[in-house]
DNA sequence: GTGAGATTACTAATGAAGTTAGCAATCTCG
DNA sequence: CGAGATTGCTAACTTCATTAGTAATCTCAC
C-alpha cells in the first residue's frame, strides 16, 4: 500500500513570498511597532521552548510545571485552586497531582479547617533544583535590570504592565 | 468504597508563609530586580491564557496553534520543518496537519522541486480571522509604544532582546 | 439544631494526542 | 549507477484529558 503523493498535480506557490506583509507596514530599523512586537513574540518562543526544555530535565510534563509554578509563586494550594490555574477539570488536576506526588515534586495534605479540602504543597527541594536550571534566565534577566538606569527601569516596567494589561483585555470580550 | 482522607491526621502548614521569600530580598517598590522579573512571568502568564483561550475560540489545538503561527509568521514550510519547530516527531506533525487541514486551517501541496516533500500553508481566511481575536492585543501593544518615546524603544527593545538571550543561553548547556 | 443544596476531591469509562518503530518513495552524491 | 540519507506517513502502544457520577463534608435558611 501507501500509493501517496499520485500526481496530484498543482502549482506550490513560491517560497516566503513576504508572509505577513511586513516589509510594507513598518520594519523602520530601531522605532517601528513590529520591531518591538517581533520581539516580544519571540520571547514567547523561547519561553515556551524553555518550558518544554525544563519538563524533560525534571521529568514533569507541561501541566505538572504549571503547578508547580503556582505552587512556588503563591504557596501550598488546593487541587481546585490548581485546576482553575490551568483552566481544567478538577479530575485532570488530580491525575497531574498524582504524578507529582508519586514523582516526589510534590506532597497532599489535609486542610487544617475545611476536611474536604486537600492542600497540595512543593517538595522541599523542588525550589532549589528548578532554580538550577532556571538560574542562567534569573541572572541573565537580573544583568538586564541592571544595566538600566532607575528611569528606564520604571519604563520597561510600566510598557510590560500595558502589554500583560492588553491580554487580559483581550480574553473577555 | 471511597474511605477516603480516613484520619489520615497531621497538621497542614499555614496559609502563605512568604512563599518565595520575597519580603526578604528585594519588593522595593519601584526599582527592585524582582519587579520586573515578577511582570515577565506575569506576562507569560497571560500569554499562555491568551494561547488556550485562543485555542478553544479557532478550534484549534496547542500544537496546530504552533504551526499555524509558524505558518503565517515564517510562510509555508514542511512537515519536517514544523516537527523541529515543535520539539515533536514527525508522526506527531503528521497528525497535528491532518486535523489542520480537517479543519479547513491549512493544506498540502506538493513541493515543486523536491516530491518527496510536502508544502503546508495556511487557509486563506486564516489570518484575517485569527487577527480578529488578536488584534485587541496588536492595538494594546501599538498603543504601549506608542506612548515611548523614539529613545524608550530603543531600550525596551534592547532589554527584551537582553531576556530573550538569557533563554537561549539557558537551553544549551 | 436540621436538612436541602453547594463544594470538594476523587474514580471510572472513554476519547484524543503523542511516542517509537518501521516502511515506501525520493533525493544526493561518490 | 547505486549505497545511504531524507521525507512523510502508518501502526501499535502509552499517556493524558474529558465527561459523568459519587462519597464526604460544609453552609445556611429555616
Amino acid at each position: 500500500m501507501n500509493a501517496r503523493r499520485a500526481a496530484a498535480g498543482g502549482a506550490a506557490r513560491d517560497q516566503r513570498p513576504d508572509p505577513a506583509g511586513k516589509d510594507a507596514t513598518a520594519r523602520r530599523a530601531g522605532g517601528g511597532y513590529d520591531d518591538i512586537r517581533d520581539r516580544l513574540r519571540t520571547l514567547t518562543l523561547r519561553q515556551q521552548r524553555f518550558e518544554r526544555y525544563l519538563g524533560r530535565e525534571m521529568r514533569v510534563d507541561a501541566a505538572g510545571l504549571a503547578v508547580m509554578d503556582h505552587l512556588v509563586a503563591n504557596g501550598p494550594a488546593t487541587p481546585t485552586d490548581l485546576a482553575r490555574r490551568l483552566d481544567a477539570s478538577t479530575a485532570a488536576t488530580t491525575l497531574v497531582i498524582d504524578r507529582l506526588v508519586a514523582g516526589g515534586h510534590a506532597s497532599r495534605a489535609p486542610h487544617p479547617t475545611d476536611r474536604r479540602k486537600v492542600v497540595v504543597s512543593p517538595a522541599e527541594d523542588w525550589e532549589a533544583s528548578a532554580f538550577e536550571h532556571v538560574s542562567p534566565i534569573v541572572r541573565g534577566v537580573n544583568e538586564a535590570v541592571e544595566s538600566l538606569s532607575e528611569q528606564e527601569r520604571a519604563t520597561v516596567a510600566a510598557f510590560l504592565d500595558r502589554v500583560v494589561k492588553a491580554y487580559d483585555d483581550a480574553i473577555r470580550p
